[in-house]
Formats: structure tokens, C-alpha cells, sequence
DNA sequence: ATACAAGCTACAGCCACTGTAGCTTCAAGA
DNA sequence: TCTTGAAGCTACAGTGGCTGTAGCTTGTAT
């Protein structure tokens, strides 16, 4: 009795599943995040189950904007459950800390553009307040 | 009697009224957003006052976040104070929206990430939120 | 005259992909 | 079994907005 076969998903039905263009999900093996699959005999990629997971823990980090180097952080402290969580923690408050920067310095743009865009009386570029500002 | 010359600014000059790298000078000279100025005579670049205001609306722009496509664009437009000032005003909203969808985007990003952050009690990775909430 | 700061060109690298060219392989229908 | 067309393959160039480097040459203050 031959053991089952778990079942195998070429690129297409990976990307699919994760909402990841095929190119992309080469590129993550090229970075070293995703292992390098097995191949069909013709040099296709094979993908199990282990591998659609890690790819949609790759695309759930960057959804949340982390960076591939951090996503690989993550990755391999997520492999290792005994050890303590400080550094995960670590690195999503961290992210958390820029998120914020980021976020408030867009909101001062925000207040200037709303500010300039408000100014402009619709006449002539010789008194636009909007390419004034830019000059200034 | 010689005519009285413009002051003449070196481009380490430019770079320091500006806050500008030297390098980044050369590069918008490069994309066209800069006009070549003229040399020494030994082949250095000398600017004069309309290259420095220019160099300041660019980099005005660049930290409201206009792309370098839109600050050419507007650079443009700026040259002829008689159009009307319709289109100024339109790239300056569109980038409001854009800067406006980040922003939102960002605040859900924040969310998410405060959420997971406190929810993680500090044990084992084995059973970190953080993890946990990556693998889905 | 000399020393050294500043400038020059040209190019590689960053991040996280995206798109293309020019092939080969796979899978479903006839 | 054959054919066809979708899907996969490698390799590489391009995006945006710079930054950094190597290996020179020029400018300027003493």
C-alpha cells in the first residue's frame, strides 16, 4: 500500500490561495524565505501544505507592512516555540513605533496640503498660492 | 566697466542652502528637473540664484510628498503665470486624497498591529498572539 | 608650492517587487 | 495518442528616489 501523498500545488495554485503573483513568490525563494520546493520531473515546482502556510504568514506580515527582513525574523523565531516571545514582541512594537512616526508626519502633510489647496482662488499660476508655498 | 556678475554658487553650496546631498543635485540635473548649469573652466558646476530657488521649489515639493513627476509638472506650470492655475490645483488634491488614503490605511495597519501587541502575554513563542495572529 | 577639501564621472546597491522575452512543460479535450 | 493552449521556467531590465563608492581632477587657503 503506497503512503498517501499529501497533496502538491503548482506556483499558480499557491498564488492563488495567498492573493501573490507567481513572480513574486519566486522572489521570496530567491531572499530565502521560502525553502526551495521540490521539483516535478519536467523542473516544475511542487508546493505542500508547509509551504502554502509559510507563504501566507509572509503576505499577512507584509499586509501589515513589516519589512522582508523582519518577516524573516519572525519566520524563524515562529520555528522555534520554546523559546520566549520578547523578541517577536520586540519587533512588532518596533513597527508599531514607526507606523506612528509615519502616520503623524503624514497627517502634518496633511494640514499643509489642505491648507495650500484652500488657499487657491482658482485664478492664474501668477498668484497661486499653491506654487507660491513652493517657492517660498 | 564689466558687468556686474550674479553670485556664483558651487554645487556644494547648493547643497548646503538646500539641505540637499551633492549627490541628489546631480541626480535632478540628470532627470531634467534641473537644468545644466555652466561649467568652470575646469569643468565644475556653477550656479547662479534661479538654479538655488529652483533646487528649494523642488525640495519643498519632495517634503510635501509630491512625486518627482508632479514637482516637474508643476515646475512647469510655474514657468507660465498666465495659464490658469486649474491644473496646479488639481495634482495638489489628487495628492491630498493619495496622502489621505495612506493615512486611513495606515491608521488600520495600527490598529491591527496595537491589537496583537497587546494581546501578547509575554510567555513562549508556542503561544505567542503575535505568532499566532500571523499564521492565521 | 603644497596640501587637502571639494568636485567630477560612472556605476552598483537599496527595497519589494513587476514585467518581459524566449523558451519548456503540463493537462485536458478530440 | 495527439494537439493545443495555459502555465511554468530562467534570466534580466525597470520602477522611484535616492545613497554610496572608486578613482580620478580641480579649486582654494596658506
Amino acid at each position: 500500500m503506497p503512503e498517501a501523498q499529501p497533496k502538491a500545488y503548482s506556483i499558480g495554485d499557491l498564488a492563488r490561495a495567498t492573493g501573490t503573483r507567481v513572480n513574486t513568490i519566486r522572489f521570496y525563494e530567491q531572499r530565502g524565505l521560502l525553502p526551495e520546493p521540490p521539483r516535478s520531473s519536467g523542473g516544475q515546482r511542487r508546493y505542500d501544505r508547509t509551504h502554502l502556510d509559510r507563504l501566507a504568514f509572509i503576505r499577512h506580515g507584509r499586509a501589515l507592512g513589516f519589512s522582508l527582513d523582519a518577516i524573516a525574523e519572525l519566520l524563524a523565531l515562529s520555528d522555534d516555540p520554546d523559546a520566549p516571545c520578547a523578541e517577536v514582541d520586540s519587533i512588532a512594537r518596533n513597527h508599531l513605533v514607526a507606523v506612528e512616526r509615519r502616520i503623524t508626519q503624514l497627517q502634518a502633510l496633511h494640514g499643509e496640503l489642505t491648507r495650500m489647496v484652500r488657499a487657491c482662488a482658482g485664478g492664474s499660476i501668477g498668484d497661486c498660492r499653491i506654487i507660491e508655498a513652493l517657492s517660498d
